[in-house]
DNA sequence: ACCTGAACACCGTTCAAGT
DNA sequence: ACCTGAACACCGTTCAAGT
């Protein structure tokens, strides 16, 4: 709990990890340079001697997330480490609410970022898949979290919430019967569903 | 070809079809109030007149794109039906190339949004699937669209401009040994991959 | 009822000026 | 070498004023 004055030197490593800690607490559209400096205890204009723009802040940040996600053990069966990762990965973009539609908008850049993905394209090489097999095995993975994580989080925080945003719900009986299933109940476990069906599919593949 | 200013008289559907036309060709950041209304012949605050806020706009947008997705006939063999349904709303994703990010970051709320979202679920509900598992079924798709849609967007106009993007390639050599695959080469094919893999896992699911 | 101009409180970013 | 203040060209939005 230092002051903002005496803290130590600017960093674009201490700048990105502020922005990781704004956007965490008041979400990516309140981050702003001005703000963030505040937090730095520093004008907005310095921190472009650290960093060319803001949106390389934006692609530290996703690299700071993926460098938070262990990397996949290599030498067990890539079933279980191919589950392990995605668990961990989830819990990271859960973490951090910003990262999914971030990392959407600036795509997979980043040394930790692509160190991450090369390990994973590793694991299924290793495992026998073919190079194109691979890059489905990958992109389906990659869906399937950043897509159960984008649903995970929208509709603000509650499932109240989520059904007084619809004007009629008499109109949509499916949703409106789906509705205690929209609102993010049971946790993990609709993750993990979507998991096994993928990773069984693959399997299938691989197996013929 | 009419001046804009014997245009007819402004309404909420003209201004979300003048921006999803804006936001075609500049994409999302490029669309302003100032812009939009400059499009429409008229000055920004005009709009406020028939649109509450901007971010109305955007929801306006969102349920234009999902209008424009066939719905699933009913009568046809769920698979099939759910398979045509995915391979559409694709289309219109990549066609309007703001959509997947917009929707993630506004979510699902508009009529033919949500009259969309209720016939797929009915679709499976219909099929014999539970509450939960039509729910899952929805999420695993959904994921499985915008997430492909994603990929296929992201990374730039084509494959050199992604690799010219990262530092030193030489050091992920998986990454670089699938470069060509993560350029958006074989479209449609890339796609259908998983999808099959989803409805086989899904189909084994409902046959237990 | 609808459109306008000016204004407010913000943005990201540049640049000459300070130390 | 690093930080600053003022400035530029933009935002979304409000509001009194026009017709």
């Amino acid at each position: 709990m230092t002051s903002p004055k005496t803290r130590s030197r600017l960093t674009r490593d201490r700048i990105i990890g502020a922005a990781v800690i704004l956007a965490d607490s008041g979400g990516v559209e309140e981050l702003s340079m001005r703000k963030l400096g505040a937090e730095l205890g520093v004008e907005a204009m310095s921190l472009y001697n650290h960093v060319e723009k803001k949106d390389d802040i934006l692609d530290g940040m996703i690299d700071h997330v993926f460098r938070a996600i262990p990397l996949p053990a290599a030498d067990s069966d890539w079933r279980v480490a191919i589950r392990e990762t995605a668990l961990a990965a989830l819990d990271q973009f859960v973490e951090h609410p910003w990262m999914v539609n971030l990392l959407m908008q600036r795509g997979i850049y980043g040394p930790s970022s692509l160190r991450f993905m090369d390990r994973v394209l590793g694991l299924f090489r290793a495992a026998g898949f073919s190079e194109e097999d691979s890059h489905h095995a990958w992109q389906m993975l990659a869906s399937h979290t950043m897509g159960y994580a984008f649903q995970q989080m929208s509709g603000g925080e509650d499932k109240d919430e989520w059904e007084s945003n619809i004007p009629d719900l008499s109109v949509f009986p499916n949703v409106a019967a789906l509705a205690p299933y929209l609102a993010k109940c049971e946790f993990g476990a609709e993750f993990a569903f979507g998991l096994e069906i993928i990773i069984a599919g693959l399997a299938a593949r691989l197996d013929r």
